[in-house]
DNA sequence: GTCTATACGGAGATAGAC
DNA sequence: GTCTATCTCCGTATAGAC
């Protein structure tokens, strides 16, 4: 009862959050503005301040936040021994993240010439350890004798633009499911990569 | 003598498309003001109207250009008539291309929502006709029995994102040559599409 | 915590002189 | 063909009332 009108107590950071990623997907970062964020969550521009210091911050929250989820959610896949199985889960792993955070990759993707230098650099480092991930097992591969690629560097970043094309023409109800999907790259990556 | 300071004959028109696609793919279409791009150009904003109606149709018709070139130029390849020897052009073809148009082929990626409803069917038309020439080699690699792909569209857009990856690691100057890379990437190609 | 009001600058585009 | 000047609108961000 002594809450203010208009106070919706905890909740606003996390809806201009999501207001936010789903604007900065659909019209880029630079076109968006902060009253049209302001308008979807349903308050005054001014209001957004007491949320981020500026709208620079914003984008880097939501970078931030999607770059550290993908890496525990890879983190926290169960794990085979071998590389073989080790690279499937990760093709799998990653056309299903990729899916199920369609605005979240778009961005990271899209908006990195968007961010200042210092925010930059945080985030590509993230970038790249989750393409480290990825290396490791391929790596592996090679000592094993499975996996035979011309470099493996090259290969990380091959495999990686090939799966994160899906997000591009992908969309739930059309003629593949998705597992289908999963399976079809799945064998492009394995030949493309195994012995 | 006739003719009035400052005016520099035909060859403002191109300074302008050449400072926007510069631009353009540096800041984002939308981060770019016409005063910048007059600037950029030594004009006033006002002299940019002489060469385009507006901002959006600077921008088509960079896009569009820049399709036409692929499209042409993919086109005056020599052609093998094997499936292989195809899949082999377009590959280097394709990662060559880019390398020499990094602006234009960026600006082309990032920029299609930036697109008038109507311009987005014009540049989507021109880049599935790209995509079908692709998928042609593909599908008669498949008729002619040397090629085995789970699906000839999902291959098509899988080995083109793979080759689009190229551009955003590849610096000349480097450790590996560009014919290095490209035949880094056609190994990889080929084991993924051959029998 | 949200509001209204506003400072301040820059955006796209046009008019008319030269 | 380019310039200067300007219209009109919208951008980010802040101040201070409630």
């Amino acid at each position: 009862m002594a809450r203010t009108q208009g106070s919706h107590s905890g909740i606003t950071g996390p809806r201009i959050q999501d207001a936010a990623l789903q604007l900065f997907a659909q019209h880029g970062f630079a076109a968006v503005s902060m009253r049209q964020i302001a308008r979807a969550v349903g308050v005054q521009a001014g209001a957004l301040y007491n949320y981020t210091p500026d709208k620079q911050s914003l984008l880097f929250r939501l970078m931030e936040d999607h770059m550290t989820e993908l890496l525990t959610s890879w983190r926290d896949q169960p794990v085979a021994d071998d590389a073989l199985s080790q690279l499937e889960a990760f093709t799998r792993f990653h056309i299903r993240f990729n899916f199920e955070n369609p605005d979240a990759v778009f961005i990271a993707y899209m908006e990195l010439r968007n961010l200042s230098a210092e925010n930059f650099t945080v985030i590509e480092s993230l970038r790249r350890e989750y393409e480290n991930t990825l290396e490791t097992v391929l790596k592996q591969g090679v000592c094993e004798g499975v996996f035979a690629v011309p470099d493996t560097k090259i290969a990380t970043l091959a495999v990686i633009a090939m799966l994160n094309g899906v997000n591009t023409w992908y969309r739930a109800g059309g003629r593949l499911s998705l597992d289908q999907v999963e399976t079809s790259y799945w064998e492009m990556v394995r030949r493309a990569m195994v012995t």
